[in-house]
RNA sequence: GCGGAUGUGGCGGAAUUGGUAGACGCUCCAGACUUAGGAUCUGGUGCCGAAAGGCGUGGGGGUUCGAGUCCCUUCAUCCGCACCA
């Protein structure tokens, strides 16, 4: 019989439906096993084949599991909340609800077609009300909880009323920005919008008003997370900064659980190096120094090299800083206001270019060394950030080498006080050497002054030890409309919670996407938006990260409507066990699950500290791009022209300026002038102002040099026509048009930049022009460069994205050799983890695999034959082997070399014509979780009636998997050369005397007594002679 | 600049603890069956060499009876962070 695997995946893909045979309930007689996927964004364009790596991996775990005898829960859902369906709605006008439910019905389709094994009842989606209530629940708890530091733990906020109330502020250890300390009695006295501006300094949710990431053209505030390089990270657009009133979460008072919590788990290395980096604890001193002439006033600093404070040159402050007004001296003042001013308009992305330049201006004001009584200028500066630290630093231009280039630029001294470096070349930055010119430390070594310094300065009362953090609170504002709505709403300009038998307060339907003509978000134009007793809500939304940060809690009881999960729920399921998905959530997702998960289980939520216990990050599967490479219009004019120049002039300069070609030719007292259409303005401009002389100046459209065939001819005649002082312009209305050129012309590469073109355009590396223009009709009238008769391709290996025309479509590779075949591929093609080419010549290998081990049930007559003989050894020696070695490669998620051992173990069974059902029964069953459709049906025909996912995995038998013969290796000097078996039982002394006597070693000893002979029981024998 | 990772045949990749380097698959070559094959089966396939043998895990050095694996050094590629005081 054939296997038909058409049928045989339509069969039990509606069986398994049918059946719900996925479905799992608590059972307190089985172990728990929680396997999870980071949930997709069900995008428009639907899965490609890179997509389900990581879902097949973990759904052959699940399944192991499964048939382990665990009770594994390995629930599916979506992260339906974000942008792209946005921005299509902003397009289309239609709700994205309606985009959304599209998307997932499609994204659904495609994940049944490979057989996963998720429990669909527990499908949650984040735009669901249902759902996203527990979402704005959560939030309600974090606006209603504070941080006590003491006890390392989130404690409601009625309890800090409490304290207030008994005890004033000054002894409450607190994540907080509130530096103001208060009596009981003077809380007492505040009115009520000043006792909420101080919780608001405490509550772990909390609205503030500073600088953010603000991006015009998504118009929206962003999280340092999705911000790189000074574009956002969707879309890649500018990012400015701004100040703004917007939410935040008090992340960074969990920091130091986030960096602890990340030794107990088990993910990769890189991972949690890049937490580590991201949440970037540094140990230091704030340190104050007073300020020249004004009383009680201090300069507050964080540093970390507290044993370079004897090199201090100068202070630096932020220019957002809050002192600058106060510290400005009025004859700087000009300049000062100038310099922020200026600086404050830089974007981020400004700001960051020229690092090397620095910036910054004096301030007139002088601040007094702690140690020295020293007078030390204070400067104002760009580099110093006011997000880090105290937003002002202690320079040491000798010991850190920003100091240094400022130093350097603004001749201000630099004082050497650890010895070891070269500070007339650069900054020395090690903590080696010691310490000199400085006073009680000198002689020490750095580490050592580090603590020498910190308590001097804590026992005269000018600062104390810190440990600061690169982490920043998050933003939890969007100014958009796809995202939860807070349950927030605003009473005298102080902002209340809804109350939680409110929820889910639901998004509004707005008659646009868009921000109102007021630049207020788009929930400002729904139809009263307000409370019932007609306060106004909130009009921000969540960010994408909200709805992901508890949906794995979610899944333990999906349809719990009383609770985010039920007490039982979540002490049987717990966390996490294994959780696969990209490393590209490092800093993003992982983190603020961590931080929500560690909230939600200070408040009794959640069972563990913890969410995921394991985590693997599946490599992606890339594609081949092809592209033409095109070149740039006014580089490939260039090139013409000066092919043709020579020709006609013996004394010419080009020059290319502001995107127009200068052409100055002396014999003709001519300047040509070659632009492309949107530039002609510009020349003319140029032209009024060259027009001296007797010049004559032709302005010459771009597509003329481009398209010419008789370029010498067509340029001689219409310079030799030019009067002088005229100023003639040719401008022919024609579109400039695109010019291909193939990659292998010399020299010809830098004038081109590369365009993907579909692969079915590309044969042999040899693109089909008719067919590319009929692909992209606006370029039906390119202009290909004929100097080879073919345009040669280039191609690289890319991650897969529809823009690069290098997509493959699972679906297409199923119809064609079955999801069963798919699902071995993808796992055959190498480790998980790592990142691999999609090439589809590949695939025929396991395909063939799968129908050799198909046929091994089969007998001559291709009938299903399976007889219940007692098997030989050999047979049992292959099971065995096999079974030991794939359960430890599954155990190790190493599946590539698990199915590499299932095909010796079949080529092997094919040898021994085995058709014994005591053999390949339990390999069916070892089998199945890689391939759980053609196991299902071979199953079933051996005679089962139950789902084969419902048996129990084989145990393998020690004693079968030992030789009774070894092969050794026999090396001479550390070099094999032959092998012999000898009786596995055989004792060293034997297994000497066989070698040494052994007619092949004749050759290697030479006559010679071996020097030492060296036996490794089972494998190698080493004769040194 | 700092941090992390990775370098093995024509290709994807094996080698789990220092013990026969190249499992398994693709490709390619030869053959069988066949009207035919993009079906199936058999054999071969790291490089040099007719063979004996030699050389081989990015390069150089070291430790060891023995190194892809450990140590030092260097090069290349990829990724993350980047004025964090």
């Amino acid at each position: 019989m054939e296997y038909n695997f058409r049928e045989i995946e339509k069969k039990w893909r509606t069986y398994w439906k049918m059946s719900q045979i996925y479905k799992v309930d608590i059972d307190y007689d089985k172990q728990k096993y929680y396997v999870l996927d980071m949930f997709p964004y069900p995008s428009g364009a639907g899965l490609h084949v890179g997509h389900p790596l990581g879902y097949i991996a973990s759904d052959i775990y699940a399944r192991y599991k499964r048939l382990q005898g665990y009770n594994v829960l390995h629930p599916i859902g979506f992260d339906a909340f974000g942008l792209p369906a946005e921005q299509y709605a902003i397009q289309t006008g239609q709700h994205p609800a309606i985009t959304t439910k599209k998307n997932i019905h499609r994204y659904r389709e495609q994940l049944d077609l490979l057989g996963f094994s998720f429990d669909w009842s527990r499908e949650i989606i984040t735009c669901d009300p249902k759902y996203y209530k527990w979402t704005q629940w959560t939030f309600i708890k974090l606006f209603k909880s504070w941080y006590d530091k003491n006890i390392e733990k989130a404690r409601p906020i009625d309890e800090l009323i409490n304290i207030f109330e008994t005890n004033g502020n000054a002894n409450v250890n607190a994540a907080t920005t509130q530096t103001k300390i208060f009596t009981k009695e003077a809380w007492t006295n505040y009115n009520e919008k000043e006792k909420q501006e101080i919780l608001m300094n405490y509550r772990l949710a909390y609205l503030s008003e500073t600088f953010v990431n603000w991006c015009p053209a998504l118009g929206t505030v962003l999280a340092n997370d999705e911000v790189s390089d000074g574009f956002s990270i969707r879309g890649g657009y500018p990012v400015e900064r701004k100040k703004m009133k917007q939410w935040f979460l008090r992340i960074t008072a969990y920091a130091d659980r986030l960096l602890s919590g990340l030794e107990k788990i088990d993910w990769p290395e890189h991972i949690k190096e890049i937490q580590r980096n991201w949440i970037g604890r540094s140990e230091g001193a704030l340190i104050r120094f007073p300020i020249k002439g004004i009383q009680d006033k201090y300069i507050e600093i964080f540093t970390t090299r507290p044993d370079t404070i004897f090199g201090v040159s100068y202070i630096c402050i932020a220019p957002e800083s809050d002192l600058v007004p106060l510290i400005t001296k009025p004859s700087e003042n000009d300049k000062v206001k100038n310099y922020i001013k200026k600086s404050m308009n830089k974007s981020e992305r400004e700001r960051l270019t020229d690092i090397d330049e620095k910036t910054g201006v004096f301030t007139g004001s002088y601040a007094i060394h702690p140690f020295t009584g020293e007078e030390i200028p204070i400067w104002v500066a760009d580099y110093v950030l006011i997000s880090y630290g105290t937003g002002a630093v202690m320079a040491v231009p000798a010991h850190d080498s920003r100091d240094y280039a400022f130093a350097k630029q603004f001749g201000l001294p630099i004082k050497e006080v650890i010895k070891g470096g070269n500070i007339a070349k650069e900054a020395y930055e090690d903590l080696k050497g010691e310490c000199v010119n400085s006073d009680f430390i000198n002689g020490l070594k750095p580490s050592d002054a580090i603590k020498k310094i910190i308590e001097e300065v804590e026992k005269r009362g000018i600062g104390t030890r810190k440990v600061n953090y690169r982490l920043r609170d998050a933003i939890f504002s969007r100014q958009r409309y796809w995202g939860e709505p807070f349950p927030i709403y605003y009473k005298d300009g102080i902002p209340y919670t809804l109350d939680e038998s409110e929820l889910p307060l639901e998004l509004p339907l707005v008659d646009s996407y868009l921000p109102t003509e007021d630049g207020e978000p788009p929930l400002a134009r729904a139809k009263n938006w307000k409370t019932k007793d007609g306060y106004p809500l909130e009009t921000c939304t969540m960010p994408g990260f909200a709805g992901s940060s508890a949906y794995y809690l979610r899944y333990m009881d999906p349809n719990n409507d009383n609770e985010l999960v039920s007490k039982k729920a979540v002490e049987y399921w717990r966390n996490v066990d294994l959780y696969i998905g990209g490393s590209e959530h490092a800093t993003g997702h992982l983190i603020y699950a961590r931080f929500w998960n560690k909230f939600l289980y200070d408040i009794s939520v959640a069972a563990e500290d913890e969410p995921f216990f394991k985590l693997i990050n599946q490599g992606m599967i890339l594609g081949r791009s092809n592209f033409v490479y095109r070149a740039k219009p006014l580089d490939f004019a260039i090139y013409k022209l000066k092919n043709v120049l020579p020709a006609i002039s013996d004394n010419y300069e080009i020059n290319l300026q502001d995107d127009i070609i200068i052409i100055f030719l002396q014999n003709y007292k001519t300047y040509l002038l070659i632009v492309e259409k949107d530039d002609i303005d510009n020349a003319k401009a140029l032209a009024n102002s060259l027009v001296t002389n007797n010049y004559k100046i032709l302005i010459i459209n771009i597509t003329k040099i481009l398209l010419k065939d008789n370029l010498k001819e067509f340029l001689e005649n219409q310079i030799n026509n030019l009067q002088d002082k005229e100023i003639k312009i040719i401008d022919e209305d024609i579109d400039t048009p695109p010019i291909f050129v193939s990659k292998n012309i010399e020299g010809r590469e830098e004038y081109t930049y590369p365009m993907h073109v579909d692969i079915s355009l590309v044969r042999n590396d040899i693109l089909d022009i008719e067919a590319f223009k009929k692909w992209q009709p606006e370029f039906e009238h390119a202009h290909f460069i004929l100097e080879l008769d073919k345009y040669v391709c280039g191609w690289e290996i890319e991650k897969m994205s529809k823009s690069k025309y290098n997509v493959q479509n699972p679906d297409d590779v199923v119809g064609q050799y079955g999801a069963d075949t798919l699902r071995l591929y993808e796992m055959f093609l190498g480790p998980v983890e790592q990142s691999k080419p999609w090439d589809v010549a590949g695939i025929e290998g396991v395909h063939r695999f799968l129908r050799k081990f198909w046929r091994l049930f089969f007998d001559d007559k291709d009938d299903f034959y399976l007889n219940d003989n007692e098997p030989n050894r050999d047979e049992l020696q292959i099971l065995h082997k096999t079974l030991k070695k794939v359960q430890e490669d599954i155990e190790r998620y190493a599946y590539n070399t698990a199915i590499s051992t299932f095909m010796v173990a079949v080529n092997n069974l094919q040898d021994l014509k085995c058709n014994n059902r005591k053999i390949l029964e339990p390999l069916i069953i070892a089998l199945s979780p890689f391939v759980p459709f053609i196991t299902e049906e071979l199953w079933h025909l051996a005679g089962h009636t139950d789902s084969i996912h419902k048996a129990k995995f084989p145990d393998y038998d020690e004693k079968y998997t030992i030789d009774n013969t070894c092969t050794y290796a026999i090396s001479f000097n550390g070099k094999t050369r032959f092998t012999l078996d000898i009786d596995a039982s055989a004792d060293e002394e034997t297994i000497k005397e066989i070698i040494l006597t052994h007619p092949q070693s004749e050759k290697w000893l030479k006559g010679k007594n071996p020097k030492r002979v060296i036996v490794v029981k089972g494998k190698i024998v080493n004769v040194v002679v």
